[in-house]
Formats: C-alpha cells, structure tokens, sequence
DNA sequence: ATGGTAGCGGTGCTA
C-alpha cells in the first residue's frame, strides 16, 4: 500500500498535474494540503469518476486538506482538536482497511512567518495541540500515517542554504524542538530511515529561481506509528513533478508499507 | 540587492 502527501497549492490549478501524477505513481491514498478551496468548489467528480473516494475539509482562499483513496474511507474526522474556536482548515483523517486497518491523518501546518509574533504563536500552540492528538493516535497501537506538509526544516541537512533560514518559522529552535517532541514520542520519520543523507527536498520556492538553483528544503513529512513503521518497505521523494508545466511549489512525498 | 513568483479572486493576503 502506498501513501504519499502533497502540497498541491491550489487543487483547481493543479487538476491536470495531479491527475497526472496519479495515474503514473499510482499510490493507493493522498494527503493534500493548500487545496484553497471550499468543500463545494473541490472538482470530486473529476476524481471520483476515476475511482478514488474523496473527502475534504475545505476552505475559501486558504489552506484547505482532502484525501484520495482506492479504498472506502472510513470514521472521518475534520479539525485539529483542542480549539474550537480554530477556524483554518489544516486537518483531516481518515480509515481506510486492506488487509490491516490504517489510519490516515492529513495534516497542513501553519507557517509561522514572521517570528515573532501572532502567527507564530499560532503555529507553536497548533504544534502543542497536534502533541496531544499524535499522543492519542500512538495510545491506539494501531497502525497510523502521520502526513503533510509540517512546515518544519527538522534539521540543517534538511536546507540547501540552512544558513537562509536561520531566523525562520520553519527552521527556529522552538519550532524544530515542538518537531522533535512529537517525532520522540514514537514515531518514524518515514524518508529520514531510507535515506540518511543530505540533499533530498519537498520544496522549492517559486522565487529566486529556487528550483533552478536547487535551493530547496524539506518539510514534507510522514511520520509512521510503530504498526506502521514495522510495515514499511520504502519510502521516496517524486522530484521530477517540480520541473514540469504550472507545477505546485511541493513534491509528492511518499511510503510503501506491506499489505 | 529588502526584490522575486504563484494562487485566489477580483484587492491584497498568504506563502
């Protein structure tokens, strides 16, 4: 079974690219995050008349998740808990059973940017609040994908520059310490295991010619419970789709796990 | 060198 994640900045503008990539990386589940879309605008039908079960949590403008599966998605739930008051979209998971249950979780985390300041307060409390939800998730010993786009440099060999990114939202002590909090409870770094060295990215900003130069980061991250982990037997980064026709500023990310 | 590009939505915000 292969899950990916990816930041598809815009699921109107990015129909064809995705519907591309789908049908030659042929995963079984996709996380999205940056649908940009309410759940009305979000072309199911598109998807649906190509056999994959849709659901969403959507959003006008901004943010916005979904997932694609082959299989029937199950005991869906739509929003971090710990806020109600959390009006961004940056939430879903979902069930799906092959020969195993396998609990999807999608996941858009806040930037940050600038930092200080409110938008980066925001990021370190959804951070906390996604604490205590990954808490839970392990507490099930079930098997479980942790996936998106977590808007964390974990560490500098994950940064072409890391040195540009120093007082960053994305690279800051508090946010790759908040990271390392979650990741130490249990969880497996699903990309870090295949491939320990440095080098590999998920994005690369449409500014500055940033792809050109290869001056990209990696942020896209799917974390796996140890059910999970135990089933896994690969994981890679599609970097090719970031050179193509109106692409998005992401890269799908994905895992194999058996069964 | 404080720019640059892209998506959404129809202006300026977000990234």
């Amino acid at each position: 079974m292969k899950i990916a994640t990816f930041n598809i900045n815009g699921i109107r503008a990015r129909e064809g690219a995705l519907l591309e990539w789908l049908a030659e990386a042929e995963p079984d589940a996709v996380l999205l995050q940056e649908i940009k879309s309410p759940d009305d605008g979000f072309p199911r039908a598109v998807f649906e008349d190509r056999g994959w079960f849709v659901e969403t949590h959507g959003q006008k403008s901004f943010n916005g998740v979904a997932i694609l599966s082959r299989l029937p998605l199950e005991d869906v739930e739509r929003g971090l808990p710990g806020d109600d008051g959390d009006e961004q979209a940056r939430w879903i998971e979902a069930t799906v059973t092959g020969k195993a249950a396998l609990r999807l979780c999608c996941l858009y985390l806040p930037n940050g940017n600038p930092a200080p300041g409110p938008k980066y307060d925001y990021k370190l409390a959804w951070m906390d609040r996604l604490r205590a939800r990954a808490a839970e998730l392990l507490a099930t010993e079930e098997a479980v994908v942790l996936g998106g786009d977590w808007n964390v440099i974990p560490q500098a060999e994950d940064a072409a520059r890391p040195e540009a990114w120093a007082e960053d939202a994305l690279f800051l002590p508090e946010t790759r310490a908040a990271f390392r909090r979650i990741l130490h409870q249990g969880w497996t770094d699903a990309f870090r295991t295949v491939e320990p060295r440095p080098g590999h990215y998920s994005f690369w900003d449409f500014q500055k010619a940033a792809w050109e130069r290869n001056n990209g980061i990696r942020i896209d991250h799917l974390l796996l419970s140890p059910q999970a982990a135990d089933r896994m037997t690969g994981a890679g980064i599609d970097k090719a789709v970031r050179g193509r026709e109106k692409p998005s500023d992401h890269v799908p990310v994905w895992v194999a796990l058996d069964a």
